[in-house]
DNA sequence: CGGTTCCTTGACGCATATCAATCTGTGTGG
DNA sequence: CCACACAGATTGATATGCGTCAAGGAACCG
């Protein structure tokens, strides 16, 4: 049982492709789904579900920072998504059947949302919208998978590291010229497929194109330096496409 | 139109995890769905998708393969996907919003259910149990995605080939100790990230390990050749495992 | 201040991409 | 039936880019 109105405000706040679990959902709904969840807080380092368990919760950011990765028997780590407030996990795995593939590790005090298995279940067979919802959510997650495998597949660190900060700025809605790295830079380096040591020198690299980087805040000369970066499915999301300054745009024309 | 004998008996040899699009869907729903779709028959080499474009039907394959893929500026491509009998592509994009970020590519004449995307985007909210299948669908993709990454990020060329040789392994159950590439060897070292060269010399380490390879058939020593290229959440789709001959398994007891 | 964690920088080696040549199989046409 | 062309696969030689290892610097905290 919750103190559901600082839990609504939370829930009506947080709409988007990647975190609108409970978009467009009737009033009836969010009661049925809250009635049957908890919150509760997690410090850093702790593992919330390990390689291997039976998924039990989906997982909704209130505050703080979470990591998905898979690992092998070397225990080297392969980083899947990196989230923050609003963002769920755990959605798709429930519906994969079998064991979590992925690890769940806070990485910043959290305290989270937890929606139960069976809940979720249940309702995504009496609820479309939610089911809808569901749809959504795992399907751009799954989108941001492929942008990762041609990453690792086609790109190199240079052009990694830019798309990345390309999409953080276009979250932004290019209304600012800084991005703030969320992560610590370890983290993100293994995020995007590299050493730390290369995301470093591969920031540098960055400098001569008119990218600055100042501890954990990357300063843009203008909204425009990233659009060479940039792809076709990336470019309908930006609010500057089509404009003249975009080199990227322009070759569509 | 279609003949609905043929299709249907077809439709319902093919259920599982990566294809059952149709699994536990009530006469009427399949009926009111064939009544919308219609059989199209492609030739080698077309692009049904193009990055960039909007999904319109959801495919699925009666006869024939079919690869999907990503492609940057440079011509370089990534594969996505590459799939046969039974699969369906699309239904994932179709739920991403906006354009395609995939290519569609017929890579054998092939034979296509093409289902549009009103008729799905509407019967995914009358029937839940069409919108669950398409869930666990998508979630199955996002799984097979994340397998990409990490293989990428932290296996070898030889884990690679190791991996994904036995997971077409386990899908035939174990059952037979040759394995049919169905794709041609450029196609498959483009899917697991690497060269053709680098497939070919990654086979010739293979068979000091006792897999051989003749032209496009793979024949293993045993059953057990390929258990060290396991992981946790293949396991326990193994019809092997924890008999006592298996490597992998044995180190969980 | 000393200790810790994180980031950066430098030197080095190796694994894989790249380039080029050869081999194999298959289909075509004389 | 053989000669030829062509695509795919293999093999070899080379180079380069990233990871690895090691050291040094910066920020933070007790």
């Amino acid at each position: 049982m919750l103190s559901n109105i600082e839990i609504k405000n939370f829930i009506y706040s947080q709409n988007n492709a990647q975190s609108g679990l409970f978009e467009s959902i009737s009033e009836d709904s969010i009661q049925h789904l809250l009635k049957n969840s908890s919150v509760q807080t997690f410090d850093t380092g702790k593992l919330i579900v390990q390689q291997g368990d039976t998924p039990t919760y989906i997982y909704m950011i209130i505050e703080g920072l979470i990591r998905t990765f898979r690992i092998n028997d070397n225990g080297e780590e392969a980083t899947i998504r990196l989230l923050t407030k609003g963002e769920t996990c755990m959605e798709a795995v429930m519906f994969m059947g079998g064991p979590s593939p992925i690890y769940v590790e806070v990485m910043e005090e959290a305290k989270l949302l937890l929606i139960p298995e069976a809940i979720v279940k249940k309702h995504v067979l009496e609820d479309s919208q939610f089911s809808t919802n569901l749809l959504r959510i795992v399907a751009s997650h799954y989108k941001n998978a492929m942008h990762q495998i041609d990453a690792m597949n086609i790109k190199s660190p240079l052009q990694r590291v830019g798309y990345y900060f390309l999409t953080k700025h276009i979250e932004n809605g290019n209304k600012s010229l800084d991005i703030q790295l969320p992560f610590k830079k370890q983290v993100v380096a293994n995020y995007l497929g590299m050493t730390p040591e290369t995301f470093s020198r591969t920031l540098k690299q960055l400098k001569s194109i008119g990218i600055s980087v100042e501890g954990d805040k990357i300063s843009l000369k203008d909204s425009y330096v990233l659009c060479n970066f940039c792809d076709i499915d990336t470019a309908v999301k930006c609010p500057n496409k089509e404009k003249e300054n975009c080199s990227f745009c322009q070759l569509d024309n």
